[in-house]
DNA sequence: CTATGTGAATTTATTCACAGCA
DNA sequence: TGCTGTGAATAAATTCACATAG
């Protein structure tokens, strides 16, 4: 492997990619081939070649890829290897749903903290998550939570992001159906629920 | 203009500048120009004459677009134009917090149907949705819902996806974290929440 | 003989620079 | 003059084809 610039979209599917293997690991295959991994995934086998030469290559010619391993390879390049602590800030319906939601954890991602403005919700607590006032916000600096997931309502989000940002949070998930602007060394990723789904119509042949 | 094949990541960003647009709508604004549309949403004034000359362009040299009728020409070509009925299938607590988002009218989305086969949830009514039971799925075809939330457990999402295909259903959000195998015919787009929170990590440098 | 790894070819998308119209 | 619209240039990503290693 000569050296490249990992592209974005290699990155993306890296996350696709442990899935793959820790779902083929748990139905105990201890070998995969890029095409088996590629049909379960639904994307080509030399996708998945071209995406790990990316970073040297993880196989055994002839063979394939050692489940366990490459899991593990995949882990270490998205940092997934040591466990992350993420803040959740809006426990409304979606925050709540994310708090309950058990799939972070197969990534190395645990919530491990979570804010509201509401004093009902205050105090309570959601998956052994107490439920904290958003006014300190600032506590997350000194517990070292670099992650955090936006789940407010869209007019609160830009400040919220603020704060975040303030208190040294360095990666955001933002469920806000709106752009947020934060320093060029904080990555965000937006979800839009609905702006997904309004996309769905276009590739609907008139019906 | 001429004949293009209008490019996927075009088709992705309509709903971003519909977004933008509706908001600008709500402040009042009349026109807009591309610089102030893209600052609005963090991407580049090129970029957004660029989406919207493969479309014939909407603007006026030397003045900007109109933003009612920009954002009825992008409803169009996402055949947003007339309201579109979606069903939710899997009432849990992402399934719950989908139902009670109030996100999707803005583009002429409605949640018309909800399904979960507990049937301590069957019966019960969110947002005036009442959730019936998930083995009534093929009314879907004489109620003419062509789109569907799939909010089930990972295990039951190709089954569900099965069964909404066979209800005549055509386009599928899933948040389901796996991949589920559709005739061509049908698009699937899949959220993966935990997948983008675990894509963070790798752009934060070492802290 | 099999399945990976990777340069090269191709396709797709972004950015630029400026012509063209109000 | 100002801002759109768009070919052309550039960059990025995907696909291919096959050499290579086990």
């Amino acid at each position: 492997m000569r050296y490249h610039r990992i592209p974005d979209e290699t990155i993306r599917r890296l996350p696709v990619y442990l899935r793959g293997l820790l779902s083929s690991a748990e139905q105990g295959h201890e070998r995969i081939s890029s095409k088996d991994l590629a049909e379960f995934l639904g994307v080509n086998p030399w996708q998945v070649r071209k995406d790990f030469s990316y970073f040297g290559g993880f196989g055994t010619r002839g063979v394939g890829y050692e489940v366990d391993n490459l899991a593990r390879q995949i882990k270490k390049i998205l940092r997934l290897d040591i466990v992350k602590r993420a803040a959740l800030v809006g426990v409304g319906n979606l925050g709540s749903a994310v708090l309950a939601y058990s799939g972070f954890r197969m990534y190395g991602l645990e919530i491990a903290a979570a804010f509201d403005i509401n004093p009902k919700r205050i105090g309570r607590k959601i998956n052994d998550v107490r439920i904290e006032d958003a006014s300190k916000l600032q506590t997350l600096k000194r517990r070292k939570i670099e992650l955090a997931i936006i789940a407010v309502p869209r007019d609160d989000a830009q400040k919220t992001a603020d704060s975040l940002v303030k208190a040294g949070v360095r990666g955001i998930l933002n469920f806000s159906p709106c752009y947020i602007s934060v320093p060029k060394k904080v990555k965000v990723i937006t979800i839009d629920i609905a702006m997904d789904l309004a996309r769905l119509p276009y590739y609907i042949p008139a019906g």
